[in-house]
DNA sequence: GATGAATGAGCGTTCATTCAT
DNA sequence: AATGAATGAACGCTCATTCAT
């Protein structure tokens, strides 16, 4: 009680199990997707379900920060691998690869990929986003190259990449390497050899979508 | 026995209740996703449980039985479009645009559209498989017309279709007609100028994903 | 309508119906027990619910109407054979070893044995009570002949055929000549050497359980 | 970690609600059988069906531990009372007799009597068979002081012990002292007075029936 | 601050009985 | 009179969240 360092202990104890938390649920979402059972969560972090609720007040907060979390360092990922990497369209092609090989193994994160989408207003402000950076600088640049159709957006990509994320969850367990091949599609439609410009976002009217998109 | 009207007559009654639980399943399902209560079906269809049950004795039968018929019309439709058209191209085309356009607001259909491939043999040989002649038969008139890669396959198309259904499901609250874009991208890249072949489904080995691909 | 044997035809269908109905219930409840879904007497019957519903007007009614019959025809049965065995002692031993033999097989028979005690007041005036003049005349025949404790009622005997026809359930799957065991038992207690009296059926006071008991 | 008896609390609490749930259903599955609704428990014990389903995942698993809970005290009171009697034939007589007396009451008890039986390979391990060494300690007893047919084994007591039981159930309410003649009965049937061998359990062939009987 | 037991609305399903035809 | 479709209360069970300790 009079020991100053209390405060620090419990800080630095509650701190360690907002990480196993985080850490734990990362794992059983990976592994099944964002229908799991708290307890579940609770079980593989070792805390109780009062902790776990002290520190994500929510299910979804929970989901939301793992998921931010998975975000954040793939996106620094990415762009360390961007800068890595001097051809802009190996850049970009390698980008896919690395995601879809190494992040559409994550149930919840392919899951909520499309969020940004389907629910622009709700409290996510950070998960599908954070990647945009990443994707617009690889887009800035292949685009510099001449190596991308001129008006190829980052939402565009984006949106290509949560679908591409979609079949390799379809397939994994079937037919693993599958992906690779509408990946391919995809990426040849991406060629500045097709000069066709691609359709209008909208048609006009006011709803613009709200992205300035380019 | 006794007036042959009657049996008839039962069975018109039972008959427009059934067809008003699977359109009211439809509609609910289209909503909502598969995992709606049983009881809101009920509720829209205007029965009580007992008959829902009666006519589906299982909500995953009432689920197959709604995407089946909304997979075989679907087809149906297709396969007349299909036939109308004279070049191929454009009826590979139009197949994913109306694919999308009309079927991909459905959010239990678009849901279960990867499940030939996650659960291959589970209980469900009638649906994404439904789709599969029309798109085979697309394939190989626009081979035929030199309009496609060459070592493009079926499941190539059905999964691209897949993919872009959820790039519909994640864009139609907030950007109705984004999908057009990653569509057409997609639609470039299968583009029979791209002649470096697409990469195997496989390594080799004996799990070649059980396809004949064609 | 104007048919004046339509009537009596109706009444002919109407009565085979019935029949067909008590036939087929009769069948199941031996089989199931009186647990069973009245739909799935029905379906044996090859009548419709409604039809079913119009002869017996609650599934407790077609019970009672099925075991009144089975309890007469057993009663009967066992009445014939103890007209044509002299023995007293045997007549009674034999009537056991049929009941058991031949009746305890019907599931919702052994069931409802004891309900003659459990509900006397219930609206089963007929079912064990149809036994208990066979069992009172065989009584009454072995206490002459000095084959009985004196003292043996006809209660005594239905209890005692009530509880040896559960131990043919209990075991007619698993070992299905225990019961014989069980019965000799029972037998040779009922031996007049057994000369002390049985206990008073109750103490006294004015409770006293009704029946005359013989 | 941290306060010690943290989780005793807890368990204490806990240990309190199981223990309110089991008596809850014990006198409800002793008054309703094991037919009753969860809900009736739960409401019962006063707690939510989550607490009920904390404690027992199943139904069925709380229907186990009650009755296996009711037949170790049955078995422990029995074994007490059979050492403090020295008339082994007494003792007998007593064990029957209380048990009929204070357990036979308990419907779901009598209606899971014959389970050993019905279904031998049931998960049902620990329920009859905790009464077995106690009666084979009393046939023994018995068998050594002549006061007990010689071929009796612990089954046939076992079986008698679950046919009076139904009669205490068919009776209780109606009659409630009769159950101890049929018990007078059947005691007397056991005196090695009766020479006669009993029938043997099988007709010989294989399926002797399992047990080894003693 | 941590614990994990408690809560209760909700889910998929069954079945005795009623009623339109 | 016969049919069998319709009804809906009830059942066994789950799980996101709250709360006493």
């Amino acid at each position: 009680m009079g020991d100053p360092r209390a405060g620090r202990a419990r800080r630095a104890d509650a701190e360690r199990n907002r990480r196993a938390i985080i850490e734990a649920a990362n794992a059983v979402l990976a592994e099944q997707g964002s229908a799991v059972d708290v307890r579940e969560i609770a079980r593989r972090s070792g805390v109780g379900m009062g902790t776990l609720y002290r520190h994500f007040p929510t299910k979804d907060d929970l989901l939301r920060t793992v998921l931010e979390g998975e975000f954040t360092t793939w996106a620094g990922a990415a762009h360390r691998a961007a800068d890595e990497t001097d051809d802009p369209r190996r850049a970009l092609r390698e980008f896919f690869e690395n995601a879809l090989e190494y992040r559409a193994r994550h149930r919840a994160v392919v899951e909520h990929c499309g969020s940004a989408w389907t629910a622009p207003a709700a409290p996510e402000p950070a998960c599908t986003h954070l990647l945009t950076p990443v994707i617009d600088e690889l887009r800035t640049r292949a685009l510099a190259a001449g190596a991308l159709r001129p008006d190829v957006t980052t939402e565009d990509l984006a949106l290509l990449l949560a679908a591409l994320g979609q079949v390799v969850q379809m397939t994994t367990d079937t037919c693993p390497r599958m992906w690779r091949r509408q990946l391919r599609i995809c990426l040849d439609g991406l060629d500045p050899a097709h000069t066709e410009p691609l359709p209008r976002r909208s048609d006009g009217g006011d709803g613009a979508c709200g992205g300035a998109g380019g």
